[in-house]
DNA sequence: GTTGGTGCAAAGTGTTTGCACTCTG
DNA sequence: CAGAGTGCAAACACTTTGCACCAAC
């Protein structure tokens, strides 16, 4: 079972039928979720949970590295399982869909980065905008500028 | 001079006074700016401008091409000028320092998951998360969990 | 029992929008 | 002189916080 930290190790955290709840439903769904989903999921299941209390466990999972925040919208963030093997984004400029892809050049770009900059990266984030397959054509005015 | 088009070439803009100050400051810019820092900015330049004309103008620099979005903090967001070489950034978890890296892999590795992927890319952000050297050793308590 | 966690409502923050006025083209 | 652009204030959406109560340890 997965167990959460505070910052430098000091105190073991309650483990809340809320908390738990919210665990699972991350690590159960395939792809993203926001806070909203989230809170909407958990409330279907029967909980009484708050807004607030996503909120306040989603940065706690953050601060403890179990979840991973990805900026997708411009206006609020969505939440990720952190997963074993990194995956990365493309994300649709027209119809909004979220690709996920893996590509061996990122571990390798990874490495490479924090060899010639001095620099420890403990989180990666690639994202690609654009326009997937079946929109590309819509696109050709837009990108031709 | 840069000119901005609406979507879809249709329309010209108005060339305001607001409008060309803005560009002035983000091409003069150095690093990363956000929407009030360029309001302030203005201000001091004298100009009447309002904050939602910053905003305006952004996201019509933004569609237009311009400018690129950025998402480092978690609550707003920063624009730069469109570079000519593509670079990416490293922000620093402990003190906040952002730093620009080119990685010939990252071109690489774009061309292969277009390929890949049959997904046309128009903005590539790569972004680690970490600590800079000056910062690596306080955060061994933090990584190794 | 202590005290971390919760629900609620209220406040905060960055961003967008409605409207009447302004100024570019 | 038409209508795109602006300033202002009010509205918005997402997120955080203060506080009294609750429940995990």
């Amino acid at each position: 079972m997965q167990s959460i930290k505070q910052k430098h190790n000091r105190v073991w955290r309650r483990n809340t039928n809320q908390r738990k709840l919210l665990l699972e439903l991350i690590n159960g769904a395939k792809g993203h979720l926001d806070a909203d989903e989230l809170y909407r999921l958990a409330r279907e299941k029967g909980s009484k949970i708050s807004l607030s209390t996503v909120y306040r466990n989603l940065r706690i999972f953050k601060e403890s590295g179990l979840v991973e925040e990805r900026h997708f919208a411009e206006d609020h963030l969505h939440y990720e399982a952190k997963p074993r093997v990194e995956h990365h984004h493309l994300v649709c400029l027209n119809c909004g869909n979220v690709i996920e892809f893996t590509s061996p050049l990122t571990e390798r770009m990874k490495s490479q980065v924090e060899d010639a900059e001095k620099f420890t990266i403990t989180n990666l984030e690639v994202k690609g905008e654009g326009y997937c397959k079946k929109c590309s054509l819509k696109s050709d005015d837009i990108r031709n500028n």
